[in-house]
DNA sequence: ACAAAAGTGTTAACTTTACACCCATGT
DNA sequence: ACATGGGTGTAAAGTTAACACTTTTGT
């Protein structure tokens, strides 16, 4: 009996959440899109398991992970008893941006929305971790890892509206988010492509986790 | 290397949570209360082991169980490696009460905030659980759980009490509690000790789990 | 000057809190 | 009749929701 770990790494771009997947190089289940996965050695726990798979595929280092679900079912990987154990993370845009991802493996985000075919029964990892993290981003805690950087507001408000699956008021959700005295403002301005540039804030130091909504 | 699972079953008494504990006959550890916990084999998923093991050794059969935490540090159980699922559940009162628990193991309840001495890395994982316990609580579908048949405003308020760690005004909890529509009146009334006797109440068939606090 | 997106303030509705007296039962 | 705990209403404070116009930028 194996023990696999199994990352859901999540990111933000332009408002929506993509997940970010690899190809599948060998059967079964070949040419399909997973996620990064590998059978925990003796020496390593989970969380450092996670940590080395997902930097090591990704490139991503230093990521906080949060354990997600266990999937035991007898027959999830054809072949051998396998449990997984599916933990999840959050890459803010920017690092995702810059960093160059230098790997042998063919990855790429896709919005969670809209997935493609999806090997092994990782379908029901991936859907799982985004339960958890639509339970998740309503902390303030996880919108730091989203935004540890300058952001806006309307871009965050993007992000409620896309997870509540409802428009919100933006004057109400300026006033309750700024009434929340996590964030403040940077003196800059958001480049704009069209449009009043919107003003830059930044989360204050050590604030406290707190739910949002 | 193995799995084990773990189970912590709660209960309320007198509106105070507590945990069921079985003494360990067994070194390392002898004497000391432990979890029920037993290595998973192959033929059964996490949730059938953990249905099997707290059905043999507690007596408490088709419980619901939640998953809570994985615990895979390298030395958590001296000499192998072993890593730990943690699931929970909770038993009515009634149930406890009724049910007379036949079992060749030494077993007890013990209130969460006066346990005895625990063995293992087993503290670590009753105090996640306990964690997890207060996070479910303020959902309607646990308080369910606990309260399967009739319960008094004045009970279920207790129990608010303790996991809020903070006294609740009479009048505004009957006034919330009644407001979110889950809950009906018998008709009849708490047998009493002293005072007026309670209203009895019962949860109205097929509500929607909603988040209470 | 116009299009596009961001910023701002006020009022009404609703929710939450604070608070004190009466009621039903057992002794 | 008294001690014990349960049940009830109202007013003030706070929070949320609804709503429209002005500002800043690029073209």
């Amino acid at each position: 009996m194996g023990i696999e770990v199994l990352g859901s790494i999540f990111t933000i771009q332009d408002g929506t959440f993509q997940i970010l997947l690899m190809k599948n190089t060998k059967e079964p289940y070949k040419g399909y899109w997973i996620l990064p996965c590998e059978v925990i050695k003796d020496d390593k726990t989970v969380e450092e398991s996670i940590e080395k798979i997902v930097s090591e595929k990704f490139g991503f280092n230093d990521l906080k992970y949060d354990q997600c679900h266990v999937f035991s079912d007898l027959d999830r990987v054809p072949g051998k008893r396998m449990v997984g154990i599916s933990l999840m993370s959050i890459v803010d845009e920017v690092t995702v941006m810059t960093k160059k991802i230098d790997t042998e493996y063919e990855i790429e985000w896709f919005p969670i929305d809209n997935l493609p075919k999806i090997g092994y029964d990782h379908i029901r990892v991936i859907e799982k971790s985004i339960e958890v993290l639509k339970e998740k981003v309503v902390q303030s805690k996880m919108l730091q890892q989203i935004f540890p950087c300058d952001f806006t507001l309307p871009e965050i408000q993007k992000v409620y509206e896309q997870l509540l699956s409802k428009n919100l008021d933006r004057r109400n959700f300026r006033k309750k988010f700024i009434s929340l005295d996590l964030i403040e403002e940077t003196g800059d301005k958001a480049p704009v492509s069209t449009g009043r540039p919107a003003k830059l804030y930044r989360f204050k130091e050590d604030v406290d986790n707190v739910l949002l909504f």
